[in-house]
DNA sequence: CTTCCTTGGATGTAA
DNA sequence: TCCAAGGAAG
């Protein structure tokens, strides 16, 4: 149906047949594939099992519309999953054709849609410096709109209710359409938050995630002539992860196409596994209904994993009901056999996972940064650092609490939200005490009772507090000095840089002093959070700098935007944190990496464990009773498995203890669902040893056993307190440093880790107790460390 | 009125 | 472990 070297069909009104595809582009290819990569249609639907080649296929396809047929590169919007993926796949295109590769738009969803509305603002009907809100300003604002609407928290938590909305907003449902069809009392409270919410989103000039989607929607429904010449720009839409899509972003990308553009998607229903944040996965599985015209071409060729990998792939995820048959395959031969191991608590487990990476340096050849660590859930990470720190093994976690998620980082950034936006409420009254200036409860309420009553934003309130009733004269100086201190900020980010501004706002605001003089361990890490993220607005500083030269010798000075505050910001709140996951790195040796299945997700590793594979742990415990749920728990299960290149492991722990509960879980579910000939067991449950399980886990409250738990429980001052309330000596718990992290002595020569740089060599050392530093050599950086604050141990 | 401290409650995955 | 609400002290 398809020939190689057919002549591709031009839309230039000048016929340029004799252009061949460049060869280079298709070599290597398999048949499929090349169908995908040359198809001419409206409509192409690319139904691409784990590691098939999906990638390079979307890359050879770009390449090949601007190579082989004639189409601008400004003609196309690719849109991916994360701005990680995103850039590769600029960079691949731009290695196939060079800088022209510039032109085109390929982000996220979210990104692509910041920059129409940023570019059509008077469309939107928004000021163009609006604030984004990420989930935590969302769930803060709802609080204030269920506060002021007078619901129950015990009913109504600000969170439900904040996830509620989301999912309407995903499925474009606006205020108005569900408050006409809320039914009872619950329906009807959540139109009246929705209502609020939104009104006082627009009051702050901000917008939520998933308002990002929804106003271009409504924004290219509502004005023909914009989506007219969005329409006419992007002839050409490729979406990656397609099945991951949610409604809104499905019209988004409706919209984009029109009738005339030529749409091509990318996905794998099998790998759908964010039906939590709306993604339907009946975007890919109706697709063809959805477009009568569309051509749908299979991707079966595994080019990532043995056969053994893939066969277990294949048994497990055959499990789901709801899905069209297909079946990866690969010609790699079987390769290893799969390692099991089932370990007693979930110490153990982590202890012979470090073991084996240990083992895999020292006798495979497979190196730290081979290897990845997959967990259902944030919170499991913790085992596998303490115990790779005991290890001395380099590691990076990616996601857990993210750095972007970090109190400090929002405080900062807040101030900055503040300086650009005086409207934006939810960060202006963040920072409004932060640090403690004598502004509580009851002189934020007289603010926020003047500025309904003048409606007026709170921002504009603050400047007249003196006229809020009732409020203290003291409390009305302390607002003074901080609209000063905004003001003064805001004259200088009319011309500083903006990691001036940051660093402007942390220290006139007494915020960096005020956790530098604290005491509290749990504020070690905070400065040096901060000093990160000076230096991550000085990179964008002179990234945007580096892209002003490059547009200025290319002739188009229109595209590139100078450094500001809001650049800056606009880049923070977009991105992800899958975009912090380490480059491949033949140099280096590298480091292991943690993460959750779902950041897993279009990453490939030599090695890969997948750990905690209980029931209630994974499948989740809330997922179990739910058909829909456990089929997707399923899928991640599916997406892990097939991360694995050559090797894979699989472990579970017979006791775990979650939040201080020990707690014995059945082995998963999916394990049986695995082809028993296909796993190695290095230990079953037939070696358990009560004893061992019972001093991982901790005694049912005797205070002799509890002391063995405590060990585990890490660095918290917490652990200390409960030592001292139970009267043991915390010296006998555990070593001082999992209780408390004291300033670690070093010498020059010493190996260190340090929880963000990773493994570093002392070069020299300064000062003593709280002032030590020490000069550290991480490898890719020497950077001097204030070991007070350093989240840092002595191997 | 503000701050500090304690305590109870909660957590799935995320752009 | 972490945060937020609530109670007691300055």
């Amino acid at each position: 149906m398809h020939a190689l070297f057919e002549v591709p069909q031009s839309r230039s009104p000048e016929p340029s047949a004799q252009r061949p595809p460049k060869p280079d582009l298709l070599a290597g290819l398999n048949g499929p594939q090349r169908d995908a990569v040359t198809h001419e249609g409206r409509l192409l639907l690319i139904v691409a099992g784990a590691g098939s080649g999906k990638t390079r296929v979307l890359t050879s396809r770009i390449a090949y519309l601007l190579a082989a047929r004639n189409v601008h590169p400004g003609e196309i919007i690719a849109i991916t999953f994360t701005n990680k993926a995103a850039g590769e796949m600029k960079e691949r295109v731009a290695r196939l054709v060079g800088n022209r590769a510039r032109l085109m738009w390929v982000s996220t969803f979210h990104s692509a849609c910041v920059r129409i509305l940023r570019a059509e603002h008077d469309h939107a009907g928004l000021k163009s410096t609006f604030s984004i809100y990420d989930a935590d300003d969302s769930r803060r604002l709802m609080q204030l709109v269920a506060r002021e609407l007078d619901l129950d928290p015990k009913r109504y938590p600000a969170r439900g209710l904040a996830a509620q909305v989301s999912n309407l907003k995903n499925e474009l449902v606006d205020p108005e359409a569900f408050a006409a069809a809320a039914k009872g009392p619950a329906e009807r409270a959540l139109a009246e938050a929705y209502t609020l919410y939104q009104q006082r989103l627009t009051d702050a000039h901000a917008l939520d995630f998933d308002d990002l989607i929804m106003r271009v929607v409504h924004l290219l429904q509502s004005h023909p002539e914009v989506a007219e010449t969005y329409r006419r720009r992007f002839r050409h839409v490729l979406v990656d992860e397609y099945q991951d899509t949610n409604h809104a972003q499905y019209v988004l990308i409706k919209e984009l196409v029109g009738d005339t553009g030529e749409l091509c998607v990318v996905g794998d229903a099998d790998q759908s596994i964010y039906a939590f944040r709306g993604a339907t996965i009946r975007n890919i599985l109706e697709f063809e209904r959805d477009f009568p015209d569309a051509h749908t071409i299979l991707l079966e060729q595994n080019y990532r994993s043995t056969q053994t990998i893939l066969s277990a792939a294949n048994a497990v995820i055959g499990r789901n009901t709801e899905r069209k048959p297909k079946r990866l395959w690969s010609d790699q031969g079987a390769g290893e056999q799969i390692v099991g191991y089932v370990a007693d608590t979930e110490h153990a487990e982590a202890d012979w996972v470090a073991r084996e990476i240990d083992r895999l340096a020292d006798t495979e050849g497979v190196r730290p940064g081979d290897v990845a660590v997959f967990y259902r859930t944030n919170a499991q990470s913790r085992v596998f650092e303490e115990m790779f720190i005991r290890f001395g093994l380099p590691y990076k976690v990616v996601g857990g609490v993210r750095f972007y998620e970090r109190k400090e980082v929002r405080d900062a950034l807040a101030y900055l939200r503040a300086v650009v936006n005086d409207d934006d409420t939810v960060n202006i009254r963040r920072i409004l005490n932060t640090p403690r200036r004598g502004i509580g409860d009851r002189a934020e309420a007289c603010v926020e009772a003047l500025a309904s009553r003048e409606r007026i934003s709170f921002g504009a309130a603050l400047r007249r507090a003196s006229e809020a009733p009732g409020i203290s004269t003291r409390a009305v100086n302390a607002i003074g000095e901080f609209v000063t201190l905004l003001d003064e900020l805001r004259a200088m980010a009319e011309t500083a840089l903006p990691e001036e501004v940051l660093e402007a706002a942390l220290e006139r605001s007494g915020y960096l002093s005020e956790i530098e003089e604290s005491t509290d361990p749990q504020e070690a890490g905070r400065v040096e959070n901060l000093q990160e993220l000076v230096s991550v607005a000085r990179e964008y500083t002179e990234r945007a700098e580096a892209t002003i030269a490059v547009a200025a010798e290319q002739g188009d000075a229109t595209a590139a935007p100078p450094p500001t505050v809001a650049g800056f910001l606009e880049q923070v709140s977009l991105v992800a944190d899958a975009d912090q996951i380490p480059d491949d790195d033949p140099d280096h040796t590298g480091v292991v990496t943690l993460m959750t299945l779902h950041t897993a997700k279009g990453l490939e590793f030599p090695a890969v464990f997948l750990t905690g594979l209980e029931d209630s742990v994974f499948p989740h415990q809330r997922s179990m009773s739910d058909k829909k749920e456990l089929e997707e728990e399923r899928r991640l299960a599916y997406v892990g498995i097939t991360r694995a290149r050559q090797r894979l492991y699989i472990s579970r722990a017979v006791t775990r203890s979650a939040w201080g509960q020990p707690a014995y879980n059945p082995p998963s579910r999916f394990l049986e669902e695995l082809p028993p000939e296909l796993v190695r067991w290095e230990r079953t449950e037939a070696a358990y040893t009560s004893w061992s399980g019972r001093a991982g886990v901790g005694g049912r409250g005797s205070g002799t056993s509890q002391s063995r738990t405590s060990s585990f429980v890490g660095n918290t001052p917490k652990a200390a307190q409960l030592a001292a309330r139970l009267g043991l000596d915390a010296s006998k718990l555990s070593t001082a440093s999992e209780l408390q992290r004291d300033i670690p002595s070093l010498a020059v020569g010493d190996r260190v880790n340090h929880q963000r740089y990773g493994l570093g060599r002392v070069l020299a050392v300064e000062g003593q107790g709280v002032r030590a530093q020490a000069q550290v050599d991480f490898g890719e950086q020497v950077m001097w460390i204030v070991l007070r604050h350093a989240p840092i141990d002595k191997l």
